[in-house]
DNA sequence: ATAAAATGAACGAGCGCTCGGTCAAATTTT
DNA sequence: AAAATTTGACCGAGCGCTCGTTCATTTTAT
């Protein structure tokens, strides 16, 4: 990174977590951003371990040194990588949460599945890297994981028993969410395979019909 | 491998895609199947690069020499490692298949999230493992993959209009085939999880309830 | 005697990460 | 306001080490 002027002071929430040498905290957030971009990338294109620090410094365009200035090893940048991905996934689904309508919930399903199609390379590599973070990350990873699972049972919570929808009991409201989340990555995993045949718009409705069907036998 | 009897020449098929230094056909498949089984332990413990050549000539009792004599390269391990759980898979599943009533549909579905039970670390390992294929092979193992879907699919094709079983489209097939691979691998992912609110056997049971949903609801 | 198979020391490319040092900007002293 | 000092972001050569692979040699089988 080219020298730059210091910017002003600020109070700026950082990740804590993740420890750095650097000590302005406004510089740390947007410098990150940056390194997590770029690494996220290279991680996509090439993977975890051929994806070399020296790569994601020039692809970032820092010194090896700077970089570790920032973060502390590349298993920190990898914590960084997985975290950004399930923020993303999670914020998108997050505001399509807010009616108590069976409407609502397919609108919920469909930004859902949209959201999987967009990120298809992320929800990849997600699945394949996991398993290179330190126990106590993997840990905070998988917690993310069921939390986004756990934004679909709360709102069949919501929803259960309310009008003409089925009142479920909170085993099949768990198996439901965890369902459309597998579902939804099924799109990612198979896209491949998959748009030969729908597109998907037709394969978002497809499930949909499934799912509902899953909630209203239940009556 | 301790120097062991040479067993006499036979004219075993051997597996011609890895290439062998080795000439008895015969040696290199009881030795290969060996090989694997141990790298397949060492691989679901410590992931495929944290375990080192020298751990799998270890594990198998061969000099790293040897190693090299039965397996041209570590990827080919890795390679021959993917195709043996696939046909384990594919095996256990297959010879569920016989029947065309709905009974041995569910009967088939009961099996394969047997397997996906008993094998959880093997599904893992493969979700984590294909990206470090050669390209050649990763398409291999996808379309390995494809095939035990195709074992549903099938069935349903055999099924589909027969007695009360409704008459399902080719999509509608191939979606249903899907749906069942992904929530039998579902449990392999999410096991930790699911444990605590069901027995396979709930979980299973659940599952087949929602796929019969999806198929009689299209009568 | 000859071929086949087994051996393991040696190789060297490549890796993550460190650390002594540089220099522009900010701060303090004069 | 000019000079002196301090700060901290930035730099990159290089260290220490790992790991997949090779091959000259030895051992075993025919």
């Amino acid at each position: 990174m080219p020298r730059t002027q210091r910017p002003k002071k600020n109070t700026a929430v950082t990740d804590h977590e993740v420890p750095t040498q650097i000590k302005n905290p406004e510089l740390v957030r947007e410098r990150r951003r940056h390194i997590i971009d770029s690494t996220v990338k290279l991680f996509i294109e090439h993977g975890y371990h051929k994806t070399t620090t020296r790569m994601i410094a020039k692809a970032a365009q820092f010194s090896i040194g700077s970089l570790y200035e920032y973060v502390s090893s590349k298993e920190d940048l990898l914590y960084l990588v997985c975290k950004t991905i399930h923020e993303e996934v999670q914020d998108a689904v997050e505001d399509a949460v807010s009616g108590t309508t069976t409407e609502q919930l397919t609108e919920m399903i469909r930004r859902y599945f949209e959201v999987c199609d967009k990120m298809s390379d992320h929800i990849l590599l997600m699945y394949q890297v996991t398993q290179f973070l330190p126990a106590k990350w993997k840990k905070r990873v998988l917690v993310n994981e069921l939390n986004i699972t756990d934004i679909f049972v709360q709102s069949l919570a919501r929803l259960s028993g309310q009008d003409n929808f089925p009142t479920l009991d909170p085993e099949t409201r768990d198996l439901i969410g965890h369902d459309i989340s597998v579902l939804g990555q099924m799109w990612a995993f198979r896209r491949w395979h998959f748009s030969k045949q729908y597109t998907l718009e037709q394969y978002t409705a497809l499930q949909i019909d499934f799912i509902l069907g899953q909630i209203f036998q239940k009556k």
